[in-house]
This record gives C-alpha cells, structure tokens and sequence, in this order.
DNA sequence: CGCAGTCGCGCAAACGTTTGCGGCCGAGTT
DNA sequence: AACTCGGCCGCAAACGTTTGCGCGACTGCG
C-alpha cells in the first residue's frame, strides 16, 4: 500500500556528491550556483521523479503554498468562481483548499474550523457570505491570513464584487428604452442566514433607475408551490418583470408560459447572472463573469501573500453587462 | 500584516511548566498523561487560543489530513458533491484541496499538478473523469496516493457510481406504465475530451428497456441555434422524449413550448440528475443525489487512508430514483 | 522496611526542507 | 609572489511537532 517512498532531496543529493543544500538552491533556481550543476542537479530530479515535499518546505519557509476558499459549495455560482480561481493559482503555485460554509449553522463550530483553516493556508478568499451582525469581520479576524471577500465587503479588506445596484439600473434602462412604464421585481430572500442579500440592491437600483411604476415582491424559500402562486401574482397585468436571479427569472418565464401569457409578446422578463442555462433558454439577463471575479481576487489575494498592505490594494469592480436575448421585447 | 504569531506548542508547555511532549500527549487525548494535567493543558490551550500547526506535524507523522478532488468545477454537479465531501471531511478532521481538471488540455502538465497533489494530500476523489486510453489510469499512478472515484471507474480502484443503465432503464419504465410506445432520447456528447460519457449507458439502458420504438441523437456541443433545429426535428412527433440530463430536458421543454407542443399534454419529457431548477419547474427526472455520492465516496476513501485495503473494500452504487412531477403524462 | 511494578512525565531524536555563514579555490591586481 | 576578492559549495541550525525510551516517584506487597 505504502509505494517505494518517493524520492527525498538527500537522495538526489548523495547521487551526484553534493550537499542537499546545492540541491535546494539549484532547484530554486538560485544563482549562486554554478551553471552546469544547477543543470546536473535538474536532470537528476527529474531522473528520479523527485518533487519537493510540500510540507516539510513549508514548515521551513512557513508558507503553505495553499489559499482557502470559504463558500457554500453547493450553488453553481460557486464552481464557476473556483474555476477561476483554479486557474490562477495553479500559474502561482498555490492550490487551494475549500471549506464549505453552507449548512452549519453552529457559529462557533464555523470559527473553530476557520481558525484551523487560516493554520493551513497563507490566504482565504471568501465568498458571498454576509456581515450578519459583525460575524463576517470576527470570521475574518480569526483566519488571521490576508483575506480578500468576493461579492460582499468588510471595512478595512479588500474585496472584488459587482455593482449590484448598477445591475438594476441596467435592468430598469433596458426595460425603459423598450418602452416598459410598469415592472414587477421579484426577488429571493437569502437562502441561509449567512448568505448575502445582493436581491435587496438589486431591487433597489432597479427602483431608483427604472422610475416608472414599479413594484417589488420578496419571495420566501418556503414551499414552491405557495411561490407560484405569489409569482403569478406578483406579475399579474404588467408587461415586464425584473429578476434579481437568473434561476428565479427562468422559473418565471416557465410558470408565465404555463399560464397563458407569452413571453416576451405579452410580458418581458430579465433576470441576473447569466446562469449555464440562461443562454440555451434564450434568457435576457445581466452577465456578470464569476470566473474573472476567481481570477481577479486570486490576483489580489497573491499580492496580499507577497506583502504588499491591504492599504495599497483597491478594490475591484467588474463590470457587468447586459445581454440581449429573446424574453425581453417592446410592450405588446 | 504578521498578526502576533499564533502561540505554539511550546508557549503552552512553558506556561505550565511541562514538557513539549506532555502538552502533545494531552491533547492528542494519550492514556499516558494524568487526567488532571491532561485537562490543565487543555484549558490553558484553549486559554491561550493554541491550536497545532498542521504543517509540522503533518511533516513529524507523514500524514497531512487532506483529501484532494479533481473534478471539473465548472459544473452545478460538482458544487453539490463537494458539499458531500465536505460534510463528513470536516467530521473525520479533514480538509480538502480541490484541483480543476477542467479546460486545461495539455495532459503533461495535468501529471505535473496531480503528482503534486500527491504530495499534499493523504487520499484523492476523481470525479467525472474519462477513462480515456488508460490516462486516468496513469493519472491515479502518478498520484501515488489511496484514490477512490466517483461517476467514472478504472478496474482496481475502489468507485461510487450510480448504474447508468438503469437510470436509463427507469425513465423508460415509467414512460411505458404512462402508456408510451415511441420515444426520442437525447444526449450531449460530452463537453471535454476529459469528461465522461454517462449519456450514451444512459441512453442505451433506456433503448433497451424501452421495447417500443425509440431513437436516439447525439446532440454536439456546438452552437445551440443548431441544437435548436436538432432538438425539434427529433422529437417532431414523438409523444414523449427522454433526456440523458436536466439541463437538457429543461432546454427541451422550453422549446417544445415555444413551438406550440404541450408539455405534458401533448408531449412528455423525463430528464436525470434533479437539477437544482428541476423541482420548481416541475421536471420529472431521475433522481441521483449528488451529496450522497460525495459522502460515501469520502467515507471509503478515509477507510483507504487508514491502511484498509482496496480489495477490501467493494464498490458502492448509490440509489437513483424516479421523482415523478408535471412534465409526464399519459399520451394525449 | 525493601523491592518490584506502574504511572506520569521529560529528553532528545527524528520528519524533509531552507538558509545564514563560513571555507575553499581560482582569478585578477599590484 | 603575496594579497584580495568573488564565485561555489558544504555545514549545521533551524521550522513545530510527535514519539521511543528512560527515569524518578509512588503504590502495594512481602
């Protein structure tokens, strides 16, 4: 079970007569060390399939290598963030290594696992998860690792999120230039206490932006059955309708559908996010880009690693964009 | 930006006046410590906020209690099966390292990342990923490490895969007791070399099951305008159409719609997976849950990890099953 | 009161790297 | 020819734990 161990440095090392140390130094590429050894050196590492010990370098150099993530995994949000986040770690040299937020509602289970997270990790990413009552900041505090939050913010770190209220606002100008004077927003409340509220200023952009008559319904995550009827409701009569999710505008569509109204000829429906779906289904929806959100917070959270102060960091805005698609057209 | 160094090992030995090694004993719970100092080190470790460095010893005891997944995350899937992981990681004391293998089609450079996983992590899960020509095979080798997989398998290492045929043979059992004799069955191609194909067991396992008249088409992952036309002359007649996925059978009702074909009424779909837009669309589908597959993968890998043998241990295949909603009916 | 057995604890050697420091040797300078 | 200087490399000490081994003291028995 237990393979021939891998090779070590001091292996390497006694097959060419050098002090392990010559060994470390070639491999990383130091230059005070000859030329043809460093090559030597190489050559014989990769003769022998020799890699590093993780572990041991670590405990040495006291950096891990590792970056966190804090998520709830189970949202497809979250994978297309990783996936960003993936890819430029691994150009860093990082991998990463996820705790899952979702669920456990035992706070202070959750900090007990977040402190022995920021022990394994030299960074964490945090995602979507809200500032319930300071709880976020004192999540923080207890990482004790640089942190950068993406799609929600804590005074004093450095975050990368979207402009939730610009995306309202792209919503209710959309709307408008067709010609819609009366919308219906719908919005979910916030799946778990400790998921953000971007539905809230989304709503509230589309109000402020939108002008016309305009009325917003919260939707509960009770039963889906009662949700129905309250979308039904909800949009009754008007001719457009805001989503603050795609997934709660592609509901929408199908139950408008089942009822007899067309979409977009008697009712226009956008939604956020551009979910996988959202384009087979011919969705119009505000894209916004949950892979280059991975990867530009994993770049900021690299320069936090490397030293530079929070202080010189800016947070980032991505920018979000509307894409024109079939549920939305001029009032019928 | 380096907080106060986290106490160590040794502060709390100090402040009590004990060895190192009595402090280690205490809280790794040894029977060779005095109950009383035993809980006098506790306290002032929990006092001074002491908890042990993973890195070092992971160094000392060859172990680092990680587990490492790769997958592609780009996929809701994926999420909800890490949510699984997660689950029973954190109960029995381990965190998890994800590695996207997805996009990144240069397999060299694939190994490169996997023998270096193998270095971090006590065992890794391998989700989804085609046996393509033994690579998987090598890729396992290569990580020297326990591995179990799950959605795919590879002769000698322990998997949990849920039966393909029969989630075939399942829709198609339920659309023939409604009373249907002709079907179409429609399935993605596989979007990366790298992924696996369920869709074509899955398929098959219907076609056999079926009896009646069905026909299968393979649908490519290329511009969906053209999937559009395939998906509508396929099932152009047909009174009921089984999806090899959700997320297909949610673009094929919705399209089926548009052109005027009732769903159930006039046509009847049954997709797999229960997407999570599945149950408020009323998608009959089968079933498969993928935090269950994730956890009893990580059971069976702790299993491995702790020195059980892979012959040991057999295969799981986890219960699917057929959630019946509002998108089958009996023929019109 | 002496001895064996036990129990609790400390000492120090690991685990596999990285890195400051010092030493050797050859080349260049006067 | 002596002296210096720089380029390469080895020695050994860390990093923070875990653990085999051994030692002292205390208990209980003869």
């Amino acid at each position: 079970m237990t393979p021939p161990d891998r090779p070590r440095l001091i292996d390497v090392a006694t097959r060419l007569n050098v002090a392990p140390s010559t060994v470390s130094r070639a491999l990383a590429g130091s230059d005070s060390v000859s030329a043809s050894t460093r090559e030597r050196v190489r050559e014989m590492a990769r003769e022998l399939g020799y890699i590093v010990n993780p572990v041991a370098s670590g405990l040495k150099r006291g950096r891990t290598l590792n970056i966190g993530l804090v998520a709830v995994m189970n949202h497809w949000y979250a994978g297309a963030v990783t996936s960003g986040i993936d890819r430029v770690a691994a150009d860093c040299g990082y991998d990463f290594v996820v705790m899952n937020s979702g669920g456990g509602s035992d706070e202070e289970l959750l900090f007990e696992r977040a402190r022995r997270l920021g022990t394994r990790v030299d960074g964490v990413l945090i995602l979507d998860v809200a500032p319930e009552q300071g709880a976020l900041a004192r999540l923080i505090e207890s990482l004790a690792v640089p942190v950068v939050t993406l799609g929600c913010s804590v005074p004093g770190v450095v975050s990368v999120r979207v402009d939730n209220h610009e995306i309202g606002g792209l919503a209710a100008g959309h709307l408008r230039e067709l010609g819609h004077d009366e919308a219906a927003v719908l919005t979910f409340e916030p799946p778990t206490a400790t998921a953000i509220d971007n539905g809230r200023l989304r709503a509230a952009g589309f109000a402020a932006a939108f002008g016309g008559s305009s009325r917003v319904t919260r939707l509960g995550r009770t039963d889906h059955s009662v949700r129905r009827d309250l979308i039904l409701d909800a949009t009754d009569g008007v001719s457009s309708v805001f989503c603050t999710s795609d997934a709660l505008a592609i509901e929408t569509v199908a139950l408008l559908g089942q009822h007899g109204r067309n979409v977009p000829d008697d009712v226009s429906v956008v939604g956020v996010d551009d979910h996988p779906l959202s384009l087979p289904l011919g969705l119009t929806t505000i894209a916004q880009c949950p892979e280059m959100m991975g990867d530009a917070a994993t770049h900021l959270l690299v320069e936090l690693m490397n030293g530079v102060p929070a202080s010189d960091l800016d947070d980032v805005l991505v920018e979000v964009e509307l894409v024109r698609r079939s549920t939305s057209a001029e009032p019928g």
